[in-house]
DNA sequence: CTGAAAGCGCTTACAG
DNA sequence: CTGAAAGCGCTTACAG
């Protein structure tokens, strides 16, 4: 059996010092000599020692903690960013705690506060970090902000405040894919939009239309369908855009799954992609190397997204000066098969 | 400003009672008088008073935490896993501390220790739930347990001890799957097996061979490759498959990636899925139903996995009796369109 | 069945 | 620059 843990008792007195002086050097707080600094460090090391997350908190009402307040998964997406905010997490000292508000639409207002009142049980959290759709969330916003809890929003959202944002630019990535559709020789370009009532439908649209502006192609409006951000939202819409008497030559689903479904349209009409249609995406979620072609998209940071997110949360709650509440991140273009390259000219 | 949240004094004090009852009645002691125990909850009720976890651990030396460790993400798996547990949590006022061991293959014994040490700063944890990887780590299981906390392990293993374990029969679902095929009017069915040091692969293999066995179907291994649970590795294996002089009428992927890998090696060649091939996976993961054509597969209830295995952990560290260590939870078959029928005869 | 006292392991003022 | 005392909000023995 190990015995039972050292405290910061133990660490004082065989550094030789009050476990006040030990508390200083823990929280790197000023005035500790040189001498007892190294003391103490070695006495912690050669103990084991690790600070009671607990106590600590008790006694600072501090959590020392990030909560990480989630949806119904968006399964890759979330994951991705989970992974970044137990990253900056580990590397700070800090604890993440996730925590699950399923369809927040249904809450009254009560029940809301309620579940997050649940939150600060082990002190109150250095900082919530939210996602869609519950970045866009008023209610838990404006409780999380009454609640004294510092907030981070992981990509698009519409809420104008100063609390700490990371997200790339979904216009000028959209942009980007648009225009490598154009360079790649197609003119009349579908669009299907994701959920109307969201940022990432709206900006990556704007990047769309965008880039047809500055290739002055006429943007036609007969080409652009709705589809939910859903696997079968972008099956429906492929399947009208493709019905069409002078079908599009290519199609860009404002995300993987709707592309998803925009390929198993063409497959089930006998239209190949890319020779006849060219399909992309925007994400590069996990589906997007496995469909057959593999599709060309958009990729976010998503890890870093979550790693930046937490490390401006941490450093915020530390009153660390100068930290930028918004903060882009760079997005890529990945090429893979799903685009109809032009006849190679020698 | 919301003012300062109320403490269990508070309560004593508006049900007129000490504190040390309000403790008894918020813990489900015995011991108190139904009459003082509908005053106490309704004084908890109208405070809204909420227990520090923090207070609590720090006397009783217990997290109330159940914590999750994983490895680099399964994504879709982990996530809904995850779900699981956080619901589970949730009901019981415990809270989930997500926490990441990456590589633990390269790490050192004492690097695990240290990791793990970190676990309970918060308190011991009542509990630590593992899935694979990591479930089958020699090392990771035995520190946990050196450290006194309960393990749940979610799916397939090798570790043979008195731990909680939650999984499906997997070789009665291969078994199923693979008599589904037969069933559909196929005899030469190709298997492509997992990583080959997993339980996953052995249990799956021996439910495939199985069901042959049971209609008197002669195993041949020439129709046997290897995967490795990858896209990749299904590619691959699909590949060498349809080469062959008399390529399988069905196969069957140890997961839905390699079944994936296969639908593309089959598209490559034309070769039209199911009326040409049929393909099943395993796993019912997040690509299955994006697929061309959607995919047959072997559905784990997830969630549940996550539930059961948390609630059991909680039940084990509140010293209930009667409780079975193994549990197994049903899949079920799931049946797309990648699976030819016979023809109708009326 | 109920309660007053002690104490979990730290950090927060406060002194020196 | 360093330390002795008090206290965070609970639960654990212990009494009655």
């Amino acid at each position: 059996m190990p015995q039972s843990a050292p405290k910061m008792k133990d660490v004082a007195k065989l550094a030789g010092v009050s476990i006040k002086t030990v508390s200083r050097v823990l929280n790197n707080e000023p005035h500790v000599k040189e001498e007892l600094r190294d003391k103490v460090k070695s006495a912690v090391e050669e103990l084991g020692y690790v600070p009671s997350a607990n106590a600590r908190s008790l006694r600072s009402n501090r959590g020392y903690t990030i909560h990480f307040i989630i949806h119904n998964n968006r399964s890759n997406y979330v994951n991705a960013i989970q992974a970044g905010i137990i990253k900056a997490c580990q590397d700070n000292g800090y604890q993440l705690i996730v925590s699950m508000i399923m369809d927040s639409q249904n809450l009254s207002k009560k029940q809301i506060e309620e579940k997050l009142s649940r939150l600060p049980t082990l002190g109150v959290p250095d900082g919530a970090i939210l996602v869609s759709p519950l970045s866009n969330d008023e209610r838990i916003n404006t409780t999380l902000k009454d609640m004294g809890v510092p907030i981070a929003r992981i990509g698009p959202n519409d809420i104008d405040d100063d609390q700490i944002e990371v997200k790339i630019n979904e216009r000028e990535a959209a942009r980007e894919i648009t225009q490598y559709l154009i360079d790649s020789g197609h003119t009349r370009i579908g669009f299907i939009r994701g959920k109307e009532d969201q940022n990432a439908t709206i900006e990556r649209y704007a990047g769309y239309k965008q880039a047809l502006l500055d290739s002055r192609i006429l943007l036609d409006e007969s080409l652009v369908y709705s589809g939910n951000f859903e696997f079968e939202g972008g099956l429906k819409a492929g399947e009208k855009l493709l019905d069409m008497e002078k079908p599009p030559q290519a199609v860009f689903a404002a995300n993987d799954d709707m592309a998803a479904g925009v390929l198993s349209a063409a497959h089930r009409k006998g239209i190949s992609v890319p020779s006849e249609l060219s399909v992309v995406g925007f994400d590069d979620s996990e589906i997007a190397d496995k469909m057959w072609p593999t599709l060309t998209t958009i990729r976010q940071p998503l890890l870093e997204l979550g790693e930046t997110a937490t490390n401006l949360l941490i450093a915020r709650s530390q009153k660390l000066s100068g930290i930028e509440p918004q903060k882009y991140l760079p997005h890529k273009l990945v090429v893979r098969e799903s685009v109809k390259q032009p006849a190679h000219i020698d």
